[in-house]
DNA sequence: TAAGTGGGAA
DNA sequence: TTCCCTCCCACTTA
């Protein structure tokens, strides 16, 4: 390869000698490496099909040209294509005399860089942008990047510097770094890595070398108001040694102790040892791509710190504040001179392995012997909980954790005792149901995030153990799930707790909304995020074939989708009967095959249709936890229990390792995080290993109907990721499979009938409230009447209740029953259940407060 | 053990 | 662009 290189070297040209040296550098240290990723590549399993469509995008081109050219017949076709592009039309950029050797193009209006993924050094170039920029989406063969602030914050935090990336980023890139590129890296790192925020003694501290900085940043009225003055206390709490009033109150600390290179510490076992060598190769894989003699410099190697007190509760503001003047705050804890804390006694146990990726991880954090607070983004089966595991056993300090749901809480107990040598007695569970706690000065605490952020009132017990987290002082945090965080409930979390190192994790880093960017200042930068081709590469998680089936609509169904409103269009699709006979052929299928079958439907009556029609097992919210693990079991050893349907109400926090194959068979919406986390359900595959192994994931989508919009949309994280979705417009030999369900006509009609009819059910309440919504115009008056005890509306139709016979599928859903027989009055099994559950009054009333104007009302 | 409540996701 | 429904869960209390 580097021959290759040789012969398009031209002298002269030093910058380009420089990345010759350094590739060969590479080469010789690590001979086989860039072979495997260019066979990786060109093994890459959809490779073919992206070939395959390439002709075609590019007569699409021609044909937009064409008609272009057309439209506008005054322009030549060169300048039609100009047009095309617009102010992207960056044709006049120079570039290199020896670009084809160099894998980046630099868009200077948006930032975003282009990677050639084939070049021989991509892997390298890899690592260096996800170092400094946004992943933004790596299929196959090219991979976007794109330079952000939040990137540009991470790359500082993790010990790259201006002058560095400018340089590297020269280096690879094809055309001369274009001015605003670099005005962009100046402005965002000049500020960045200059202010840090402190936990001393239960209180917080906005420390920093440069005092004018602190002057600065002390101008601002937010961060002004958030100043905590300092009192006498401080003084004899020592953490004040010497004061500087001519700083207008800004205290000196004094200088800290340089930290050490990376983790020497202790290497008391090998694992450490072994993590240790990963930091080192990291360093040195970082230098041959950087050629950095000064990478490790430390601006306050003896300086004097400057620090100002801020009130704790106020540190989120503070934070977001400082992000917003350029300046924000980066928190590392130097958790090997901090005597204060008493240290806890856990180690990895020895036999414990670590992967590479994984101690990339950890090097990033720790990279400079502190532990920085981030996010760490590892695909799901990955291992993530063994990075967190393995950063609680390198702090050594009180840990708290923080997941979604209780499974949760005991699979990461379980996992810190079988990865750790933690005492049982040192790690406790808060939940509802457990109120433990540690004994000794250190130990694990593991709850949930709605049992720490409850703001409601509390059980005697759980308050107890809450005074118990807020009373004292954590060396880390750790928080599963991390996406969830922005919510407007759990964001509390890391205010009301004292916590000197975040960490956070997730599969994915994204949500509908726009509160991803949240996570910048409530944890932390993104210190890692894994590319999930890269890692089924190697092997850590199953290669996935993904493919979209598009299932014509009968004619009946498609004729009823077509007349009826939008909101009752979903059951149609999702219960079209040719989707449940490609549904029930691709189990057939892959049962042969000796797969073992998930099929996902977040649509409860459309899981209880098939599920029911084709005699399989299902698990849905209100599945009893006993008979939960009872199917689960079933599906895991019984060899005769090949397939499940659930629900998403385990989207999250279910580990099948037997599974090797998803169906999707409703995902009405958009939801990207969703389809990831149902992809992870295979990505752990025990059989991943096994020669040629694929795990398979279907999405069945109704053709020409909304749910090819949300499929795509759904599609985009995995797309981003590298996945390359197939589509799939006929399933081979279903014509020819006899057994299938719903192949006449006759069977069709009923179903459709049975769909209607459910549809009718449910959309009775809406129209009834619909009804009563306009009726009120939006006053107060309208909002008591709504919640006057006793109301019940009473606009029955009888009709929904006379029509409940054919509704087998119902009865045993309490909640559908429910809303079915809905609004109905006068009956006596309406009676009965209205008597039974008072959920109906409390559905009535929120559905009349989803009124704009009670929105609104209820928000002030 | 069941029901109510509040909250999250999209 | 905004808003939508539904389903799910955890926690508390009766």
């Amino acid at each position: 390869m580097s021959q290759k290189f040789q012969s398009k070297k031209r002298k002269g040209d030093e910058e380009y000698k420089g990345l010759v040296k350094k590739i060969s550098i590479k080469q010789s240290k690590n001979g086989s490496k860039n072979d495997s990723v260019a066979s990786a590549v060109n093994n890459e399993s959809n490779a073919g099909d992206d070939e395959a469509i390439i002709p075609k995008m590019a007569m699409l081109n021609a044909d937009a040209i064409i008609y272009a050219s057309q439209s506008a017949n005054s322009y030549s076709a060169n300048d039609a294509v100009s047009k095309l592009f617009g102010e992207q039309d960056f044709s006049s950029i120079a570039l290199k005399p020896d670009h084809e050797s160099r894998p980046l193009w630099i868009n200077p209006i948006n930032g975003i860089i282009t990677l050639e993924a084939f070049s021989p050094i991509a892997e390298q170039a890899q690592d260096f942008l996800i170092a400094i920029s946004e992943p933004i989406s790596r299929p196959a063969h090219i991979h976007e990047y794109k330079l952000t602030p939040y990137s540009l914050y991470a790359a500082v935090s993790v010990g790259l510097e201006t002058e560095d990336i400018i340089e590297v980023l020269n280096r690879l890139s094809k055309i001369h770094i274009p001015e605003s590129i670099i005005n962009l890296i100046r402005q965002c790192t000049i500020s960045y890595g200059k202010v840090k925020l402190v936990l001393k003694h239960n209180r917080y501290f906005v420390e920093s070398s440069y005092p004018d900085t602190l002057q600065k940043l002390l101008q601002d009225p937010i961060i002004a108001a958030a100043r905590l003055v300092n009192t006498e206390e401080d003084e004899k709490a020592g953490i004040f040694k010497e004061k500087a009033p001519s700083m207008n109150g800004l205290v000196i600390v004094p200088p800290q102790k340089p930290p050490e290179k990376p983790i020497e510490g202790k290497p008391e076992t090998n694992i450490e040892e072994a993590s240790k060598d990963a930091k080192k190769d990291e360093v040195d894989l970082f230098h041959t791509v950087v050629d950095l003699e000064k990478e490790d410099e430390e601006d306050d190697d003896g300086d004097e710190v400057h620090a100002f007190e801020i009130k704790s509760d106020q540190f989120e503001n503070v934070k977001k504040r400082c992000n917003e003047l350029d300046y924000p705050m980066m928190e590392e804890y130097d958790f090997r001179n901090d005597n204060n804390l008493a240290p806890l006694d856990i180690d990895l146990k020895p036999i414990t392995v670590i992967r590479p990726y994984q101690e990339k991880c950890l090097s990033k954090m720790f990279g400079n012997g502190r532990a920085r607070s981030g996010i760490i983004v590892l695909p799901c089966g990955a291992g993530k909980t063994l990075v967190g595991i393995t950063a609680a056993c390198t702090i050594k300090k009180s840990t708290l954790v923080l997941c979604t749901s209780g499974v949760s809480v005991m699979q990461w107990k379980q996992q810190f005792l079988q990865w750790s040598n933690i005492r049982d007695s040192q790690i406790a569970v808060f939940t509802s149901e457990q109120k433990e706690k540690f004994s000794g000065q250190s130990g694990i605490v593991i709850s949930t995030y709605s049992m720490v952020a409850n703001t409601r009132n509390r059980s005697h017990e759980a308050q107890k153990m809450m005074d118990f987290i807020r009373g004292r002082e954590w060396g880390f945090i750790l928080l599963d799930e991390v996406h969830v965080v922005p919510a407007n409930m759990f964001r509390r979390v890391v205010t009301t707790i004292a916590a000197h190192t975040k960490l956070g994790l997730t599969a994915t880093l994204v949500r509908e909304d726009d509160k991803i960017s949240d996570l910048n200042f409530l944890i932390g930068p993104k210190l890692y995020e894994a590319n999930w081709l890269d890692l089924a590469s190697k092997g850590h998680i199953a290669n996935v074939q993904c493919a979209e089936v598009w299932c014509p609509m009968t004619p009946e169904f498609y004729g009823e989708y077509l007349r009826v409103n939008s909101r009752k269009r979903m059951l149609l699709y999702v219960m079209n009967p040719k989707k449940f006979q490609a549904c029930q052929y691709l189990i057939q299928f892959h049962e042969d095959r000796g797969d073992k079958i998930i099929v996902f439907s977040d649509n409860v009556f459309a899981l209880q249709a098939y599920a029911i029609k084709l005699g399989v097992p299902y698990i849905y919210g209100k599945t009893q936890p006993q008979e939960r693990i009872r199917i689960l079991q079933n599906f895991q050893y019984n060899p005769k229990c090949n397939t499940i349907f659930l629900s998403k109400a385990s989207d999250t926090s279910i580990d099948l390792p037997e599974a090797t194959c998803l169906i999707q068979i409703s995902s009405h919406y958009g939801s990207r995080r969703q389809e990831a986390q149902r992809l992870g359900r295979i990505l752990r595959a025990k059989r991943r290993n096994d020669e040629g192994f694929n795990a398979f994931f279907y999405s069945l989508v109704s053709q020409d109907t909304q749910e090819m919009f949300y499929s795509t949309k759904r599609q985009q994280f995995l797309i981003d990721q590298g996945y390359a979705f197939k589509v799939i417009t006929k399933l081979d030999g279903m014509e020819n499979a006899s057994n299938l369900v719903y192949q006449t006509k006759e069977e069709q009609v009923r179903l459709l009938n049975e769909v209607l009819e459910a549809n009718e059910n449910a959309a009775d309440i809406d129209n009834d409230v619909e009804a009563n919504v306009d009726d009120l115009p939006g006053t107060i008056t309208s909002a008591n009447f709504a919640r006057t005890p006793g109301y019940t509306r009473s606009t029955a139709s009888l009709k929904s209740l006379s029509g409940a016979d054919g509704m087998s599928y119902l009865e045993s859903d309490g909640q559908t029953v429910r809303r079915a027989l809905g609004v109905g009055g006068g009956s006596l099994e309406h009676l009965r259940v209205n008597n039974k559950s008072k959920g109906k009054k409390r559905q009535a009333e929120e559905k009349v407060q989803h009124n704009p104007f009670f929105k609104k009302y209820r928000k002030k």
